[in-house]
DNA sequence: CCTTGCCTTCAAGTGAACTTTAAGGGTTAC
DNA sequence: GTAACCCTTAAAGTTCACTTGAAGGCAAGG
C-alpha cells in the first residue's frame, strides 16, 4: 500500500506519516524498487497507536522514548521500567483531570434547564463534590 | 494577593496568568489604586480550573468558549447546550484514548519481567483485548 | 511528448500557547 | 538617591507538531 492509501485508512496525513517515521515513532518503512514507501498492516497499526497516544496528550518526545523502549530487543532495565511508570503516572493524572472536567460538564448539562443566576455557586458545589471524592 | 503570590500558589507563571486574563479564560482581575492586579480566591479557583482543563487537553479557544458560556448571564440557548455536548464528546474520547494507552502501559509493566521477544505479539494481544471491550 | 498523478527529500512556513524582553512606574531599605 | 523588588503593557521570541512549498523522479494515458 502506498502512503496515500495509508493516509486515507488512518486519517493521518502523508506528511505526518513521513514525519513520524523520521522521528522514530513508527519503524523504518520498507521501500519499493523505485524508493516509494510500501506500508503494511504492521505499520498501519503503529500509526494508529501513535495517533491514539498523541490524542491522549503524550508528547512526541515521550512517545519516542516509550516506543524505543517497547521495541528494545535488549534486556529491560530498571531505568526502562521507571520510564514506563513515570509515563503511566502522567497519563493517569491527565485522565483524572479529564474525568473531573467531564463531571463538571455533565453537572452543567444536568442543570442546564434550571434557571441559575449563580455560576459561582455551581463551581463551589462541584469543587466541594470533587474534594469529598478525593477525601473518601 | 499580588500576581507573584498567585503564581506560587497555583504553579502558573505570572505571565501565563496575565495571558489567561487577556484571553478571557479568567475574569478581569481587580486592580489596586496603582493599577496592580489584586487576586482573590475566586480568581485562584479559576486559574486552577483552567490549569486542570488545559492539562486535560482542552484548547485555549474551546476553553474560552466554554467559560464564556458558563459565565453567561443571558438565557442559555440550544446552541450553548450543543456546544457543551460537543465539548463533552471530545473530552470523553480523549479520556478513552488515554485509558486505552494506560491499559497498554499497565500490560507492559505487568509483563515486564517476562522474557518477551515479540513486541508485535503484545500489540496484537492488546488490540484484540480493546476490540473485545468495544464489542462487549 | 506532455499532462496527470503518484511518489521522493529537504527546507521553510504556520498556529498554538506560552515565555522573554523592553521600557517604565511605585514602595521600601540602606 | 539609588538599589532592590514588586508591578505594568506591548511586542518579540521560542517550542512543538506538524504543514506547505520547492524541485524533481517514475509510470500511465491521450
Amino acid at each position: 500500500m502506498n502512503i496515500k492509501e495509508a493516509s486515507q485508512q488512518t486519517g493521518v496525513s502523508s506528511a505526518a506519516i513521513r514525519y513520524y517515521e523520521k522521528e522514530g515513532l513508527i519503524p523504518a518503512i520498507d521501500r519499493t524498487e523505485v524508493g516509494n514507501r510500501d506500508i503494511d498492516n504492521r505499520i498501519l497499526r503503529r500509526i494508529r497507536f501513535v495517533t491514539q497516544m498523541r490524542s491522549a496528550g503524550m508528547s512526541i518526545e515521550n512517545l519516542r522514548r516509550y516506543i524505543q523502549l517497547f521495541d528494545a530487543q535488549e534486556d529491560n532495565t530498571k531505568e526502562q521500567r521507571a520510564l514506563l511508570q513515570e509515563q503511566l503516572a502522567v497519563m493517569e493524572e491527565k485522565r483524572d483531570d479529564l474525568q473531573a472536567a467531564i463531571d463538571h460538564l455533565n453537572y452543567k448539562l444536568a442543570h442546564f434547564d434550571d434557571h441559575m443566576a449563580s455560576t459561582e455557586a455551581e463551581l463551589r458545589a462541584l469543587e466541594a463534590q470533587h474534594q469529598s471524592e478525593r477525601d473518601s
